[in-house]
DNA sequence: AGGCCTATTATTGTCGACACATCATCATCT
DNA sequence: AGATGATGATGTGTCGACAATAATAGGCCT
């Protein structure tokens, strides 16, 4: 079947390795609040290492972008604003476009064709109604396939390891937007079409504008959500942040 | 005169930090071969700090890519191939492009006709046959100032800070190619032509266009300089990576 | 003589303790 | 009473030592 998650940590050899795969997942997996803070001894007890190793796992964190530190303060797990996830989207349309590109020059025939069963996949998941958590899934897989069929090592790394990780913690953090399907599955299909004639310049064309739909979708839910929030309950404070006024 | 680096390290507040510049900088400027390997011991002493401290600054030195890391086994100065400088050219198309698009919306007249300036000292210094140094800081602030008014922070920190170093330990390791002069004037001056009419998408293709031939003018001068090594002096050995073969 | 296994050595990973900076609390002064 | 300075506590930065792993050299066997 292949479900391929493709771009997978790799086996933790050492102590901060795992501790920096489980600080990883747990950011993730929404388990640490955006802005919390990271108390060196606190998490160590906690995950039963040195404040040395978990040091280094902290370091990996704020070079995959996770967490930021300043110096003689310490640690915070990030906080995206809309703003800076718009600036990640413009950055993926750049990437991946380029991605696409040179894919369409690159994949084998049986990968493309691989390709196009996973967009077919999506088709009838959709006709299926079968919503949710397996559709993102395979749209992960999807933009997976065609970043490694760039063959370019340095841009899978990017797009794998620095920026997807910041488009998952945005959808956990902001329990985000059902990725327009039918529209998507529309997108994914052309953009394999152009592959199959090995038409890399349309293949970038068509990526772009389907990340650049998916950053105005990404936008427009986000204002609808913060209408709703606005009139509905009263905006959950921050987790722990500075204190704003009231005491 | 604001010749400007634009994009520079800050000071170094912590112990740490100072290594991790003066590393930098002695990678960057050629002081440490390519490939070469770390010893933590041996740097630490050297620097007068402790390992630890060397640690992280060798943890920042990998974030950077400018050296790898393997557990157990240590770090090493990274080895460019030419395939990995084209991978690069690749991304800094995609990336440079963007931020082209980006900044003919987002900076101020002033800004461009500052820009428009540069060009034309460029120009001069051409005419003037001043080659060399000079003009290769002045090519680095028209891509640092186009970057900066992309407003795009996390593009602003992918190019200036994980991009452009290696390219510039690309040229110090291999003396590389001065950058057509004349040639990347006149691109030059069409892309800020470009965005003094405030055209983006045309930016962007120009600047898209600017960089791929650089690409091909790399290559060009790596497998010329390639084929002249391979007649003239018998190409001088590894610094000391494993051996080949010969003792 | 060549290859494989073993012991030694050197380097990395990990840990706990100390020094220092930052933040919070409280007392004092205007 | 409000603000400012001192004082204590918490947490980060730094260090040196121990443990574990990988590279190396040597001996042994085939």
């Amino acid at each position: 079947m292949a479900t391929a998650a493709s771009c997978e940590e790799q086996e933790p050899v050492t102590i901060a390795d795992r501790v920096f795969n489980q600080l990883r997942e747990a950011i993730l997996g929404g388990k640490m609040a955006p802005g919390q803070k990271i108390s060196e001894p606190e998490l160590a007890s906690s995950y039963g290492v040195s404040r040395g190793s978990l040091r280094e796992a902290i370091a990996r964190l704020e070079s995959s972008n996770l967490v930021e530190r300043k110096p003689n303060v310490g640690a915070r797990v990030i906080t995206l604003s809309i703003e800076e996830l718009m600036e990640i989207y413009h950055i993926r349309e750049a990437l991946e476009g380029m991605a696409a590109r040179l894919a369409a020059g690159n994949m084998e025939q049986e990968e493309i064709a691989e390709l196009r069963k996973i967009v077919e996949m999506q088709r009838n998941e959709i006709s299926g109604g079968n919503y949710a958590y397996f559709l993102k899934e395979v749209d992960l897989d999807f933009h997976f396939r065609i970043i490694q069929g760039s063959r370019n090592k340095r841009l899978i790394r990017l797009l794998c390891k620095d920026l997807y990780d910041l488009v998952r913690f945005y959808r956990v953090s902001f329990s985000a937007s059902s990725p327009r399907p039918e529209q998507a599955y529309e997108e994914h299909s052309a953009i394999v079409a152009a592959m199959e004639r090995g038409d890399g310049e349309m293949a970038e064309l068509l990526m772009r504008h389907h990340i650049r739909a998916s950053r105005e979708n990404a936008l427009q839910s986000f204002e609808a959500m913060q209408g709703e929030q606005a009139t509905g309950q009263p905006a959950r404070e921050q987790t722990e942040q500075a204190g704003t006024s009231a005491s």
